[in-house]
Parts: C-alpha cells; sequence; structure tokens
DNA sequence: TTGTATGCGTTATCAC
DNA sequence: GTGATAACGCATACAA
C-alpha cells in the first residue's frame, strides 16, 4: 500500500519540465511562467505532494530545531519556561528538543553534544548547579552555534544571556520585612557557588545594611534549595538558637514552606511573631497555608526575552555585541508577612 | 572565527584515505584495517569531529528523533512523564521534541502536522481533555508513523496505548476508606467525557456497591480537575447539605487539598471526622498538613512501557497485534485518612 | 582491505 | 523562462 512519496522529480518527469522549475515554481520565483506555475501546483495538489522538509533542512543547513537545555523538566518554573519557549518558538515553525540535565555537569555536556549532533538552529541553555567553568558553552559558540544562557548563567562567558535581578529582587523583599517593622531577620541561603542564590544573599545583606541594622552572620544558614525537609530542620535548630529571630527570608518557596512549617511546629503566629518571605513564586506558595509571600520571577519575560536574544544571534552570522538582559521581579504579598 | 565543521571528507583527505573508509571506520565495519581505523580515530578526536547527524539521517531517513505530545509541560504529573521518556530515548540515541496542546484539538492536529513535518520517528501522545474523535492520530498512523498513546488514551482508536488502571486505583482507595470505618462517602469527580475519570468514577462505585453501601448520586459532583479553589467551593456547598459525609475521595490531588481547605475552614479535623485521598501522588501531597493519602500512578513504569510500544512500533514496519497495557498504582497512606 | 561511484531530495548557479 | 548540473555530508554496492 506505500506508494513511496512523490518527489519533486516525478513532478518534474510526469510535467515534462525540470526539477528546477518545479522547485522555482514551489518557491514562489518570480522567473517562472505563470502556466507553468500553474500546471506544476495542479499536479502537486493531485499527488498531494509535501515537500521533503529534512531535505530542505540539510540542503540549506539548517533543521529548524533549537535545543533548551535545563536542570531539570519536573519543575515548577524551569517548565513554564519551557512551555514559554515552545511557544514562541512554534510562531516561527521552530520545534524544540529538551535535554534536562538534572543539575549534572556531565550531562550538560552530553546534551549540547546531542544538540549538536541534531545540528539544531540554536541553543537555550540554563546551567546546573555544579556547572563552575563554561568552556562546553564556548566551544559549541565557537563552533558557530547560536547560544544564549537564561536564568542560571555563567559570569565567565561571551555570550547573550538573561537572568533574574536576583540582588535586587532579595532586597525588595528584605525591604519589604523591615517596613514591616521586622528586626532580626534570618536568612535561608542557597549553595555558595550558584550566583543566583549569592545575589539573592547579597541583596539580603545590603537591605539589612543599608536599614542600618546589624549583619549578623549567624542568622544567615546555608540550606538545600530543594529541600523543604532540610530547610525545616535547620531553622528548627536556627530558631531554638535565636528565638529572638522576627523574620525569615528564605532562597526558595520550598525552603519558605519548610520554615513556616518549623514555626507551626513552634506554634509560633505567622506572621504576627515570624514573618516569611519566599522566592519564585511557584504555584505551591499560594497553596500553603498562610500564603506565602514570595518574588514573583517573571518566566514568561525571561522566555521571552532569551528567545529573542537567540532569534538574533540566529540570525545576525556576525556577532553583536553581546549583552545580559536582567529581568524584573515582583514582590508578591500574601499572608505570611 | 567560525572554522566550518570537519566532515568525513576533511579527514579522509588529511589522511590520504577516501571517505568510504572513514565512514566504514567510523561506523564499526569490519572490513577495515586496525592501523587505518585507529588513525581515523585519532584524527576524528583531535578536529573534534562530530558527524552530521541530518546528513546521516537524510541519507537513512530517519531523523532520530520522536515527539512527545502532552496537555501540559508545567504538571507535576506530565512534567515526570516527560524526564522519563527522554531519558529512556537518551540511551537509543534520540532526541524528543516536546509539544505542549494545553488541552487543545487543534493544537493537539497541529502537534502532529509539525512533529510529521520535522520527519520524526515516532510520536507519543496524551491526549487532550477536548479529544473525543481521534481521526488524526489514525492518520498520522495510516501514513506509516509509529505512534502510541499514552495516558490519556481514546477508546476509539486501533493504535498500541497504555494507561493507569484508574478503575482498580479508584476502588482502592474508597475500599481503604470503607476499612477506616467510613460510610458515607463523596466523590469530587472530574469532566465526564474523559475516560481516565470515568474510571475513577466507576472504581469508586464499584467499591461502594460491593461494601453494601448505598450508592447515592448526590454524594458525587463534578469539578474542575485542576482547580483548587473551585473544588474548595463545591464541597463547601456539599458538605453543608450534606454533613454527614466522613469521607472524601477526589480525582486529583489538587481538588483533594481544595477539600482539605474546605473542611480546615469548617474547623472539622481530618481524618478523625472526615477522611480525604487523592489521586496522583503530586508533590503537592505530601506538603500539605495533615499529609494526602493519594494514587502512585507510577509514571516510571508508564514512561516505560509507552516508550518500549514505540520503539516496538518503530522497528517492526509491520504492525504486530495492537495492545493495550495498564499500569498498576500503588495506595499512599498518608495522615489524611 | 580500500577506493569509486551513486544517490538521498532539494536548492542554487549558471548557462542557454 | 527554462534546464543542466553541482553541491549538501554521508552510506553503501560494487569494483579493485
Amino acid at each position: 500500500m506505500s506508494t513511496t512519496k512523490p518527489t519533486i522529480k516525478d513532478i518534474a518527469k510526469r510535467l515534462g519540465v525540470s526539477v528546477a522549475t518545479v522547485s522555482k515554481a514551489l518557491n514562489g520565483y518570480s522567473d517562472v511562467n505563470k502556466q507553468t506555475k500553474a500546471r506544476v501546483l495542479a499536479l502537486v495538489e493531485k499527488l498531494n505532494f509535501i515537500p521533503n522538509q529534512q531535505a530542505i533542512n540539510f540542503r540549506k543547513k539548517s533543521s529548524s530545531l533549537i535545543g533548551l537545555v535545563l536542570p531539570q523538566i519536573n519543575h515548577f518554573y524551569f517548565s513554564i519556561l519551557a512551555e514559554q519557549v515552545i511557544g514562541f518558538a512554534e510562531k516561527d515553525n521552530i520545534n524544540v528538543v529538551i535535554k534536562p540535565t538534572f543539575e549534572n555537569l556531565k550531562k550538560e555536556i552530553m546534551a549540547l553534544k546531542d544538540l549538536i549532533k541534531q545540528n539544531v538552529d540554536g541553543i537555550l541553555i540554563s546551567l546546573s548547579n555544579e556547572t563552575r567553568n563554561p568552556t562546553h558553552l564556548i566551544e559549541t559558540h565557537k563552533m558557530g552555534i547560536p547560544i544564549v544562557e537564561f536564568d542560571r548563567i555563567s559570569k565567565l562567558s561571551p555570550l547573550d544571556k538573561v537572568t533574574t535581578r536576583d540582588k535586587e529582587a532579595a532586597y525588595k523583599a528584605v525591604q519589604h520585612l523591615i517596613d514591616r517593622g521586622k528586626k532580626t531577620i534570618a536568612h535561608l541561603r542557597g549553595p555558595l557557588l550558584s550566583q543566583n542564590f549569592v545575589d539573592r544573599f547579597l541583596g539580603y545583606k545590603s537591605a539589612i545594611e543599608e536599614a542600618k541594622l546589624i549583619y549578623d552572620e549567624a542568622l544567615v544558614i546555608q540550606i538545600q534549595p530543594n529541600s523543604l525537609e532540610g530547610a525545616k530542620q535547620a531553622f528548627l535548630k536556627l530558631f531554638k538558637k535565636r528565638p529572638d529571630i522576627d523574620a525569615v527570608f528564605a532562597v526558595t518557596d520550598i525552603t519558605a514552606v519548610g520554615a513556616l512549617e518549623a514555626l507551626k511546629e513552634n506554634a509560633v503566629k505567622v506572621p504576627a511573631q515570624v514573618s516569611v518571605v519566599g522566592f519564585s513564586n511557584w504555584q505551591l506558595s499560594s497553596l500553603v497555608s498562610p500564603k506565602l509571600t514570595t518574588i514573583d520571577q517573571n518566566p514568561y519575560l525571561m522566555a521571552k526575552a532569551a528567545y529573542a536574544l537567540l532569534k538574533r544571534n540566529m540570525s545576525n552570522k556576525e556577532s553583536d555585541a553581546k549583552q545580559v538582559i536582567r529581568i524584573k521581579t515582583d514582590l508578591i504579598i500574601r499572608e505570611s508577612s
């Protein structure tokens, strides 16, 4: 039953014209007789001819494919980013291949390799927490593949990138706590080597200092940004030592919920006695009780900017000056502060 | 700065051998001298040569690409499924293009079209809630493209499929409630046209009936499966009319949490007075308080089975007998029951 | 064991 | 306006 799909060759033969003419007719070239063009189109219709996109891509050295490398898919924030990117790409008739790295540098390197093999037209990448050295990005770039970093970026690469205004956001969050009259504000901070988390810490610190409050190292503890239970236990310990704490700024929503639970266990009133602010505006944050005050990172804007930058990279083969775009954030005030 | 990527031609030239030899060396043919093979491999290493997958694919009429069509990415369950599928495909050096449909039939049809254009080697699809008629699937299949349905399947298509044992799972959940001594069990059911939700309702009903309890239509209300607030309001109303309700089986975790909140608002003790059971084992379910009893759908097994089925479809061009695989579920008993 | 030649389906450069 | 023809990068049948 499988009549092999017709090609322009078949069409040409049946019409007694050349493949060149058929190709031109198909692609709206001006130098083709109206009559012949009509004949071609008619036969195309009749045979239900579909041009072989793969051959076109091969010939044109494109793939109508971009790669999206990110730490995780099963993750509230990254999955939104993925949906957004796919949405933008769709408008350009570009499909997207997603490569999760699970915060693993080796997987990240392999992902790039796979994408290069697949001949993607460009790559959007959000770095794993393990990634210090961006040489794999630079090499990819040197191969002439457009690549832009987003969300989790490296400071050491000469590429276009877009990320969150983490420091500003953290500052805003802590300032809000200070406005509420809080004076002993703890910070659940993330891994020291992740720029985003470092910036959030920096924003915290600068808000404290600018308000002429005392910056107290003992109020800052490091936690796993993805572990509710870990944050809960860590904060439980901290709060025991420092029951004077009257607010918590957590580096992620999930750790903020950990703090919330610790507080609940101690029958502490939130926000009356202790306020809590998270980061990222996960769905979770509006589901817990009390509803969590948090920072919205505007994933829509981030995806939009990243995709726009990638497109620019894909069209201008000559590189413009690289830029770093920082996405604005919004403080979402809810019940926990 | 973009040194054009080396091809096997370059390698051949620099080594003074033919492209055929390089190709053979690269592809593990036996009829190639160990020495020359070593030389080829060495140069490949040195030049950091990556074979042009696109050319290979074009030549072999494959794409090393599969399509994954699903209702959403920003969704706890589907995002796990996506990660799993990508993991399995990766082992076969296959990349996956993800197409979210946002529960929209038109988008689903477009997604298939895009994937066909992209020449994917196969398609895994989980249907949108809007999809009644699977003609687009059937047409895709007729074009010779391997396609298998998973999770959200259609009863009307002659394709391989894998889904959850929804009815059995629901039965198990309700049976558990009955074992706890509950007698007036409400059911928050999903849309009538979605097979999975219908099956869950059927499981609920049959557990009730087999236990010789009275099946009471008034205890079953229909809600939006994704709306916490909707479920909360709906259950609030129901509970007002029927304060004798002593348990709730909700069609999803998020609606179960809605019920939980409604109960909290009425100061009802969970599970002492009313037990609650959800469905899907979302991360959310272990984060709320009390922690939610729920059904784990084993997304790992589902993805594995679906991918295996797709692979079979991709290798055997001659179709074996189509099958429907139903994935087992686990009841996860936590604090809410 | 190695090389030659052909083709996959299309576009694009020239001639005519 | 139209048509040869040469690529694109690789795999493979066949010859050497």
